[in-house]
RNA sequence: GCCAACCUAGCUCAGGGGUAGAGCAGCGGUUUCGUAAACCGCAGGUCGUGGGUUCAAAUCCCAUGGUUGGCUCCA
């Protein structure tokens, strides 16, 4: 044996030096790597110095733990599956955030929810034989000649793309055999909670030009009571669903007549424009302008911003009879709107002959700015729009509110000098923590995504802007993250991702430096010099869209709006109809005070009266007895707390201090 | 668009080759009741749509529309 070997150790040797191997320890982490090459299992064979640079074991509670298990999982998994299925092939089966999947080519085959039934099955029977994992170190070629005998040929295909220096193993438990670089489980029975909980399709991969595979999710716990409260966070989840909320609460509807486009009920649609109201009331106070635009353009502005060579896709385009007389030119603009890649004529003449629905409201602001000349005593201009926008989405991807095919966004643009730009970023992040606020969103995380590699501008350009939405980060002591690589191909970005009560997070916000486009639309300003000077612009949304955020906020709140959002702030509930003519009274004094009351006549008891109201979520119920009409009072109750009884002057008056918008603590 | 599942009354769901069901909501009546579901009755569906198989289709097959979960995580 070479001297070189023989210094090796596993975790595991090196544990029981120590008489430190626990049944639940899983693997250890490294102090000498980082991220998840850090991770190890205890069969790994490591020099001597990785051990001495120290390490922590990982239990199988602990995230990296959980990675490991559900790791193995899937090894066992594809097991079962080739077991039961002979002929299929592997490809790729990672753990993921909430669990892990794997990826198989079934010749002539796929799976129904039905076979994950039998495939569980096996994995129990596969894991009650308490297999070790094993570990092997394996030569490139013997690996490749071993999955090329297996007639594993994505394996093999893979590893050919792996770099020389690679080092090659495999995994092996009972009799099956993965190439795999680990961690690993030491035996079948660290898997002690399993679940494959669907199926669906995809590509070798991630490229829809390679053939197509068929992908099976599961997850795995450490224990059958950690997976018991997984699946109790995914029901929460689903009591919450903004879908089944927006039906209960009669907030909003869907109709196959306009797909993936909401319909607003009255209650939702109060809500929704109370949102913008707010949001104008926070304008009028950070210095915006409001404009109105138009929602069908001569695609010529689209291809000035480009959209039409890059977004045409995702593009509606609009005709009269009157476009439609000539049949051969509709041919003409058919082929130049499906054209992957547009000539320059198609772009002209598309430019000429097509109106098309905007996706986005930035074209038509550059388009007004440079409406007439601007000075620099204008800038910056910060011009908001609550237009409604149009994308085509495809059929798989729309979901409930959250992506929808019609929707409008909190939009705005800064037309600003560079200079100006640092002050901007800075006083919209005040705006966002104001608004986020009001919402009740107080955990906010910050992502700053730089220049990507498809981009567009010179890199002094990229570094200006980069650094000023840095510094304006750094100067107001905000944490953030950095995301290299992910900005936008104009520009680069701060993402601001909020996280809801029940822990999901969720990108809301974002501005956006570009200087893309004030260059495409050739815009100008005189400077104090009477020069003319390019602006920047900056994209900014504080929800992104409203639909998307009414549905993250609606799950968020599990359906019970704040006084100052809700459709009905209070429902008045008769004891007995003795008490009608003092309660409508009270009713329509309530209104004329201008709060949003219902009332609710009907002959049900009490107790079914306050069900009814209590499912749709109203803030107060105001209970009206023979002593409350005595008294002129109401018996207030919110929630389940009961509050007493107040007058009507003094619930009005109440009820008005609530519905106000919210504004931060301001200064006396 | 691709893979899988689903679509039955306004809502939530049962039925799965032989006469279409329940609860809630709705409507009518009785009840007038004090903090999360009073009682009786009535009405409501060409079982998403179009084809096919069959003596017979909500049920089986094909197509189509819609909905839901996925289609980034890299041996």
């Amino acid at each position: 044996m070479p001297l070189m070997e023989a210094q090796l150790k596993t975790a595991r040797e090196v544990l029981e030096a120590r008489g430190k191997v626990d049944n639940d320890v899983v693997a250890v982490k490294l102090k000498s790597r980082r991220g998840s090459d850090a991770i190890v299992d205890l069969m790994t064979p490591l020099p001597e110095s990785e051990w001495a640079a120290g390490f922590d074991v990982v239990r199988k509670a602990s995230p990296e733990g959980l990675e490991v298990i559900r790791h193995s999982t899937a090894h066992v998994m594809a097991d079962a599956v080739q077991k039961l299925f002979p002929g299929t092939k592997v490809t790729f089966g990672p753990a993921t955030d909430n669990g892990f999947y794997y990826d198989f080519d079934r010749p002539g085959g796929t799976f129904s929810e039905d076979d994950l039934a039998k495939i569980e099955a096996k994995m129990r029977e596969i894991i009650a034989t308490k297999s070790p994992f094993k570990r092997e170190k394996i030569e490139r070629a013997d690996a490749i000649d071993l999955f090329s005998k297996l007639n594993e040929t994505y394996k093999v295909e893979w590893m050919s793309t792996l770099p020389p220096d690679t080092e090659f193993s495999v995994y092996r438990h009972g009799d099956w055999v993965d190439f795999c670089k680990g961690p690993h489980v030491p035996n079948t029975e660290f898997l002690a909670a399993v679940k494959l909980t669907a199926v669906s399709g995809t590509y070798w991969r991630g490229d829809e030009r390679n053939p197509q595979l068929q992908r099976i999710y599961g997850t795995a716990f450490h224990s059958e009571k950690a997976l018991e409260v997984y699946l109790k966070q995914l029901e929460e989840a689903k009591a919450r669903d903004h879908r089944k909320l927006g039906k209960e609460l009669e907030l909003f509807a869907f109709d196959g007549t306009a797909v993936a486009s909401p319909f607003f009920l009255p209650r939702g649609a109060k809500v929704y424009n109370r949102m913008i109201d707010y949001i104008r009331d926070v304008y009028v106070r950070h210095g915006y302008e409001e404009i109105i635009t138009p929602q069908i353009y001569s695609t010529e502005l689209f291809r000035t911003s480009g959209h039409l060579e890059a977004y045409a896709e995702g593009m509606y385009f609009a005709f009269a009879a009157d476009d439609l007389q000539d049949e051969k030119k509709l041919g003409e603009i058919r082929a130049a709107i499906l054209a992957p890649n547009k000539t320059e004529e198609q772009l002209a003449f598309l430019g000429k002959e097509v109106r098309g629905v905007k996706p986005m409201n930035c074209p038509g602001h550059c388009q007004l700015f440079s409406h007439r000349k601007r000075s620099y005593r204008e800038l910056p201009w910060r011009c908001a729009d609550f237009g409604r926008l149009h994308r085509y989405e495809r059929g798989g991807v729309v979901h409930g509110l959250a992506r929808v095919r019609t929707f409008c966004q909190d939009d705005a643009h800064i037309f600003c000098t560079p200079e100006q730009s640092e002050q901007e970023i800075i006083a919209f992040n005040t705006l966002l923590d104001e608004v986020y606020t009001a919402f009740g969103f107080t955990e906010v995380r910050i992502k700053l995504a730089t220049r990507p590699e498809r981009r567009v501008g010179a890199d002094s350009l990229w570094d200006f802007a980069e650094k000023a939405l840095e510094d304006a980060l750094r100067k107001t002591n905000r944490a953030f993250d950095l995301a290299e690589g992910e900005g936008a191909f104009y520009g680069p970005k701060l993402e601001f991702h909020v996280k809801d009560a029940i822990g999901r997070s969720w990108q809301l916000g974002t501005i956006q430096y570009d200087f893309n486009m004030p260059a495409r639309f050739d815009l100008k300003f005189i400077d104090n010099e009477g020069k003319e000077q390019t602006p920047v612009m900056l994209h900014r949304a504080i929800f992104g869209s409203l639909e998307r955020f009414f549905a993250v906020y609606l799950e968020h709140i599990n359906g019970s709006f704040p006084v100052w959002l809700a459709p009905e702030q209070v429902c008045l509930l008769t004891v007995t109809d003795k008490v009608d003519d003092y309660a409508k009274e009270a009713h329509a004094l309530l209104k004329s005070r201008g709060v949003r009351a219902n009332i609710d006549l009907s002959s049900d008891k009490l107790g079914a009266k306050i069900r009814n109201a209590r499912n749709l979520r109203y803030p107060y119920l105001a209970v009206i007895g023979q002593k409350e009409a005595e008294t002129r009072t109401l018996a207030l109750r919110r929630g389940n707390e009961d509050l007493g009884a107040i007058s009507l002057d003094d619930f009005a008056a109440k009820i008005a201090s609530e519905a106000a918008f919210p504004r931060p603590q301001q200064k006396q």
